[in-house]
DNA sequence: GGCCATGTTGACGGTATCGTCATGGGCCGG
DNA sequence: CCGGCCCATGACGATACCGTCAACATGGCC
């Protein structure tokens, strides 16, 4: 059926995964599953159902959209997904520092970008 | 053990199924169902997992981050539309730096709400 | 070489969801 | 009253994931 589907999940859940500099292992621990069950998941063998796709979405700091392979509003990735999630918390003060900062680094890659 | 997580997805179904004013059996042959699917999933006697998760989610267009109850109240405003504008044009590396920072921030926010 | 962390794979019984179907109750319009 | 939706509920075998464990291949690193 729809195996394809499962195999996006396990490309974004090793990406996400290692996005975060976890081990299997460690996200295994992390998320309260045995680590060969994190391999299945990234091999294709098995797809998460319910709890468990909440549970890695939890551990991993991402949403369950982005891990289905579904489109999201923005841009995404799990680098994207962090950001996104954790800016929802900063103070109005520190958002701003936040956005003024990623206005400065997006300058300097434009500037890269024109002359290499 | 997530008796009520799957409450609230109960929940979440029936309203994104009204809100868009399908019946059940609408809602079945729309996403591909049996209509005793569905209301077996609305009053918690099943809980979808993975591709069914998924087919629920595209034929109510909603997220399934909303439908598994994770809170994801997307922020607003001027700063954070400024934020991700900018974010989109970052090199890899900086956004993984900002990712970083944010939750750096976010976890300095939520210890001084702690004691303040 | 040996050691350890990492990831893959395959098995096992237990359990939940799968699709399908049948039944029954509530409610409304004809 | 009765046919037509709507929904809830329960069964059935089939399939898939669950947790657990064991075995094995890697790839550093001492």
């Amino acid at each position: 059926m729809s195996r394809d589907a499962s195999q996006i999940f396990a490309k974004r859940l090793k990406e996400a995964r290692e996005a975060k500099g976890l081990s299997q292992a460690k996200l295994a621990e992390l998320a309260g599953f045995q680590p060969s069950a994190i391999s299945h998941f990234e091999t294709g063998g098995r797809s998460p159902s319910f709890d468990n796709l909440k549970r890695l979405a939890d551990a991993l700091e991402v949403s369950t959209d982005w891990l289905l392979g579904r489109e999201v509003t923005h841009s995404s990735g799990p680098l994207f997904e962090s950001l996104f999630r954790h800016a929802e918390n900063v103070s109005e003060e520190d958002l701003g520092m936040l956005a003024r900062m990623a206005e400065r680094l997006a300058a300097k890659e434009k500037d890269k970008r024109k002359k290499p």
